[in-house]
DNA sequence: CCTCAGATTTGGATCAATCCAAAAACGAGG
DNA sequence: CCTCGTTTTTGGATTGATCCAAATCTGAGG
C-alpha cells in the first residue's frame, strides 16, 4: 500500500512533465534502452517484451520526441526546400509531387519561398543548417553564387537541384530537357510549313532560360532557318505574351508562330492575337511551355511543351532521399523528357508561299 | 609550449565533431553559458566580452544547433503548415502570405498537403506533434473529425484554422467572409436588373461552402426572389462550370446570371456559354469567387468576388504568433471583407422585363 | 549439472544546448 | 582598506533520446 517507485504514473504528472522513455520503462517493467529498441521496431527485443511496452506507450499517451532523438541519432527525417515562386501554379503541382515523396519516406519538409532574392534564401539556407536537416531540394534564386554548391558540400548538406542549376557538375538535379522540348515544338512548326517563328523568351540568365534558347537556336539551324531565327527577350508574364505579339504583328512580312517561355506568356500572346482580330492557330501560331491545366481549356486550346511538375517534384525527393542514404554516391542528374501536345493553337501555315500540308503529329486533349 | 588544453581547435578538428559552445566558450576564454547568453541577445554581457566572443563564433565558423536549444527551452521556433490543395494557385498565394511573416518572425514552417484527406492530415498533425512544433496553420480536410480542435487544445498544441473550420467556437481563425462575399454578387446583379440568379456551388459540408450557400440563399430572400432562388451543387472545377451551364442554358425560361463557388468554375461557365454561341455578360451574367490573377486577363474579363489569399495567410501566421506568445489570451477570429471586382462579364440584363438600367457600381481592371 | 553460443536486456556516457542559484568582479562611499 | 550593492560570469543539473560495451538470460548438447 505504501506508495513504491515503480508507479511513478499519476493523472495529473503527465502535465507536470511530458512522459518520456523512462516513464515508459517504468510502466512496463523494462530498461529504458528496451524502450527505445521498440521504438524503432528493433529486431531485437523479444515478442512478449514488445508488445508489453507498445500497451504501456499507448496507455501513457507517449509521443515520441524526433528533436531529443536527432541530438543523438544526428539524422532528423527532415527536409529543406526552397523555391523562388510558390505561388506559381507549376510550384504547387512540383511540391504537391514532393510532399507525395516525402510522406512515403517518414520525412517532413521546410518550405521557403525566396522570391527569387539570393538574400532570403542565403538567410533560409543558414536556418536549415541550424536545424540540421538532412538534405536540401533547392531552385536556386536568380543570381545565386555559383560557389553555392560547393559550400554546401563543405558543409556536407545534400543537396539537390531543382529546374535551375548553378556552379559545377557534378552535383544532383532533377529538372526537365528545355533544350529539347523547344526543339519539339520548332520542328512542328517546320513540318506544319511555318519558317518565321519567333521565340518569346526571359531575359534571366539561368540554366533553364538557356536551355531554351539553345534548343531554338539549334532547331533553327538544323532546318535551314537562321536567316528568319528571331528571339525577343523579356519578363515571362502575360502581359509580356500580350504586349510582344502584337508588336510584332505590326510588322511585315509577319512571323507565322511564336513559342513562348512559358504558359502564361502564350495565353497572353493568344489574348494579344484577339485582340488584333485575328485567330490563334490560323493566324499565327502559339506554343507554351509547361501545359499548365488552363492550357488544354483555353479557346482555342493552347498547344504546350510539358514540363511534369508534380514528376519532377518527386524525381528531385527520391533523389534526395537516395543522396542521405549514401552521401558520397555518385551524383546523378534526372533530366525528364518534355513532351509536345499539340491542341488547336497551332494549325498548319497559311500565310507563306510554302503548300500548306495537313499536319499529321500526334494530337492531344 | 606544451599542448595547453584551452587550446582545442586544430584543423581537422572542426571535421571530426561540429563546433559546439563549449569550443567556442574555449577560444574566447570565457564559460559555455556566457556564450549562451550572448547568442540569444542577451543584455547581462558585457560589451568587451560579447565582441570577443562574437570574434570566436566567426574564427571558428559555429553553427548554431537549434534542436538542442529547443530541448532545453522547449521551444523550436517551427510551425506547422497543413492545406488541402497545393497545387490550387489560391494555396500557393496563400502559402506566400503565411512565408513573409514568419520570415520576418525569424520562424520556419512544415508544409504538408492533406488532399482532403482527414487521415493523411492525422498523420501529418501525429508527425508534428512529435518535432514540437509552437503551433499549427490547419485548414483543415473535408470531414474532419470536429473534436480534433479541442483534442489539440488538451495537447497544448496552438492552432489557427484557415479559410474552413470545425468544433465549436471559441477558436483562432483566419477567413473571409464568404457570406458576404456572394451576397455582394447577388445585390450587383439584382441592381443591374437580374433577377432569376443561379449559384453554381460545392458539395462538400464544411463551412465555407455552408456560408456561401447561406449568403446566396438570404440575399436573394431580402430582394424578393425567393420564387427564382437556386442552387447546383456538385465539384467546384472548371469542367462542372463549364457543363453545368449549358444545361441551364438549355432551360426556358433560363437563368440571367450564375454566380460560382470559385474562378475555375467561373471560367469553365464562360467556356460553355462561348461553346453555345453565347456570349457572357451580355446573354448570360457570370461572377466568380477568388480574383485569380487568371480573371481580369481572360476574354471577357470576368467579374470576382476577391478573397485575397495572400492576406488571409498573413493574418492566419500574425494570428498563430500571437497565440504562441500567449496560449491563453482569448481567441480570435479574422474575417476579411470580400471585395467584388466588376468588370465585362456581368452586364446590365438584357432579358427580362425589367428595364434594363446602366450599373453605375463601381469598376475595376 | 555444466558449458557455451545466441538471443535479450541493461546502465552509463553522450549529444548540444538552456536554466538557475551562487560566485566573482567591479565601483562607489565610508 | 573594507563594505555593500550592482553588474557579470560561472559550473552543475537538466532536457529526452541513442549508442555501445557489458551483463544477463535461454536452451541445447555434453
Amino acid at each position: 500500500m505504501a506508495e513504491s517507485p515503480e508507479t511513478p504514473s499519476s493523472p495529473r504528472e503527465s502535465a507536470r512533465h511530458s512522459v518520456t522513455l523512462q516513464d515508459i520503462a517504468a510502466h512496463a517493467g523494462v530498461s529504458r534502452s528496451t524502450v527505445s529498441l521498440v521504438l524503432r521496431g528493433s529486431s531485437l527485443v523479444a515478442d512478449t517484451t514488445r508488445t508489453r511496452v507498445q500497451a504501456s506507450i499507448q496507455a501513457l499517451g507517449y509521443v515520441y520526441n524526433r528533436g531529443a532523438a536527432a541530438l543523438r541519432a544526428s539524422r532528423t527525417f527532415t527536409l529543406g526546400v526552397v523555391v523562388y515562386d510558390i505561388a506559381n501554379p507549376f510550384f504547387g503541382a512540383m511540391v504537391a509531387g514532393i510532399d507525395s515523396v516525402l510522406h512515403r519516406e517518414n520525412y517532413v519538409s521546410f518550405l521557403a519561398n525566396s522570391e527569387d532574392s539570393p538574400q532570403r534564401q542565403q538567410r533560409f539556407l543558414e536556418r536549415m543548417r541550424e536545424q540540421r536537416v538532412d538534405g536540401l531540394l533547392l531552385c536556386p534564386a536568380e543570381g545565386t553564387d555559383p560557389a553555392l554548391v560547393s559550400r554546401l558540400a563543405d558543409w556536407s548538406l545534400p543537396c539537390v537541384q531543382v529546374l535551375r542549376h548553378v556552379g559545377e557538375p557534378p552535383f544532383d538535379y532533377a529538372g526537365t530537357d528545355f533544350e529539347l522540348g523547344v526543339r519539339q515544338a520548332v520542328d512542328h512548326l517546320v513540318t506544319c510549313g511555318h519558317r518565321r517563328i519567333v521565340f518569346l523568351g526571359g531575359d534571366a540568365e539561368h540554366s533553364a532560360t538557356q536551355a531554351r534558347h539553345r534548343g531554338y537556336h539549334e532547331a533553327m539551324r538544323a532546318h535551314g532557318l537562321d536567316d528568319v531565327h528571331r528571339v525577343i527577350r523579356g519578363p515571362v508574364t502575360r502581359r509580356a505574351g500580350f504586349d510582344a505579339v502584337q508588336r510584332l504583328m505590326q510588322e511585315s512580312p509577319r512571323p507565322t508562330a511564336v513559342i513562348c517561355h512559358n504558359d502564361l506568356m502564350a495565353l497572353g500572346a493568344m489574348l494579344g492575337l484577339q485582340r488584333l482580330g485575328l485567330t490563334p492557330g490560323q493566324d499565327c501560331a502559339v506554343i507554351g511551355t509547361d501545359d499548365i491545366e488552363e492550357a488544354a481549356l483555353s479557346l482555342p486550346a493552347l498547344s504546350s511543351v510539358a514540363t511534369h511538375p508534380y514528376a519532377i517534384g518527386e524525381e528531385a525527393a527520391r533523389l534526395a532521399m537516395r543522396r542521405i542514404a549514401d552521401p558520397d554516391g555518385t551524383r546523378e542528374q534526372v533530366i525528364l523528357t518534355p513532351r509536345l501536345h499539340v491542341r488547336d493553337s497551332c494549325g498548319p501555315c497559311t500565310a507563306d508561299a510554302t503548300p500548306p500540308r495537313r499536319c499529321t503529329d500526334v494530337v492531344d486533349i
